[in-house]
DNA sequence: TCAAAAAAATGACCACGGTCAATAAAAAAT
DNA sequence: ATTTTTTATTGACCGTGGTCATTTTTTTGA
């Protein structure tokens, strides 16, 4: 019944970690091959899935570590109280999520935890996203008609319509921070 | 320059389509495996290749052409005026979307084009659903402070963030119905 | 100190999507 | 009719993620 840890364990799960920190820093995320990082940590391939049930989950955690870090950035700047700050608050986090088609598409899938009380480090993420902006909009100039928390989810909610739109040939036109910043307009400060 | 497709080609095309549409119909729309497909329809791995760019093309396809139906099935009913009567005509939609989560990231991913002037099936579907929406809002008795065009949008990024909670551990409490009832009647029915 | 038990690492192997040079079939040119 | 050119099909082959019986290392208990 016992399950001892041998620090043998940790110190190649740190090893595949930065391994694989280093191959995304080369040549960024979609381009990573399990091959690589294996080779370049040391390990045979079946290490890597002893310590991580996919690749998918070897990325969750690599995204999820940068994720964290620019929501740190955006908690750190003074509150916004408008629209427009608000956006430029969020910007790191933003622009980090749409800085690779392939990192937005793998927040989406993983935004949501897949299976019931196993929360991945990406739907930590969002839960965090979700929690930072309503307490922003508890203080800000919004309408005060609904709940903090149903504002924060249409943030949220919008959010992911702008950034799903600049990827989107037929929606290239218009910019995401104007797009986002009409969507917010008429959600958080409607005139009617 | 001239390029004459045989009918040879429509036959084997419409082979694959129908033999793709059996597999879906056994096992889902996950379970399909193109080497499944080729032998049901009785040709060699690489035609399916040359008739399709890759598996998600064929799976677009497919998705699509039930989509277009329940998007013809909600555009055949009376224009709803109300929320509840919004989310009622739009339910066949939303049921399909939500019906296997392999379909729905498959429709996020390709919500939007990837590639410029090459609009695949799916993003035209959420075209359609757009501009069907659209269309309803500007007789509904719905907020006039800013165009149907935005409000038709909000709607879509709602219905999106309304599913992907449908498939989330921590969000499982609310049913999709009840989630996207309170946000569209803050969107499209502002008290402030 | 050494044997038995538990934990971790290994790499040959598999599944499955996708490719492409070779071949077959159809259409056009003679 | 026969040759030439174009179009379509084939299936052996590849890349890559993921598995698992076997081997190596570490821990436990006498």
């Amino acid at each position: 019944m016992q399950k001892t840890i041998q620090k043998r364990t940790l110190k190649t799960r740190a090893k595949l970690l930065e391994a694989a920190a280093d191959v995304v820093q080369k040549n960024g995320y979609e381009a990573l091959r399990v091959e690589e990082v294996v080779q370049a940590a040391g390990v045979a391939k079946g290490t890597l899935f002893a310590h991580f049930r996919d690749k998918d989950a070897l990325m969750e955690i690599l995204i999820g570590e940068i994720l964290n870090a620019c929501l740190d950035q955006a908690q750190s700047a003074r509150p916004p109280n408008t629209v427009p700050e608000l956006i430029a608050a969020l910007e790191p986090v933003h622009s980090f999520m749409t800085s690779e088609r392939y990192v937005f598409d793998l927040l989406i899938r993983y935004s949501g935890a897949t299976a019931i009380a196993e929360i991945g480090p990406i739907a930590y993420c969002f839960e965090r996203y979700f929690r930072v902006v309503m307490m922003w909009l508890e203080d800000a100039d919004v309408r005060k008609d609904v709940s903090s928390e149903l504002l924060a989810e249409g943030v949220q909610a919008f959010a992911i319509q702008a950034m799903s739109l600049r990827f989107c040939a037929l929606h290239s036109a218009t910019t995401f921070t104007d797009r986002l910043e009409t969507y917010l307009n008429a959600w958080l400060t409607p005139a009617a």
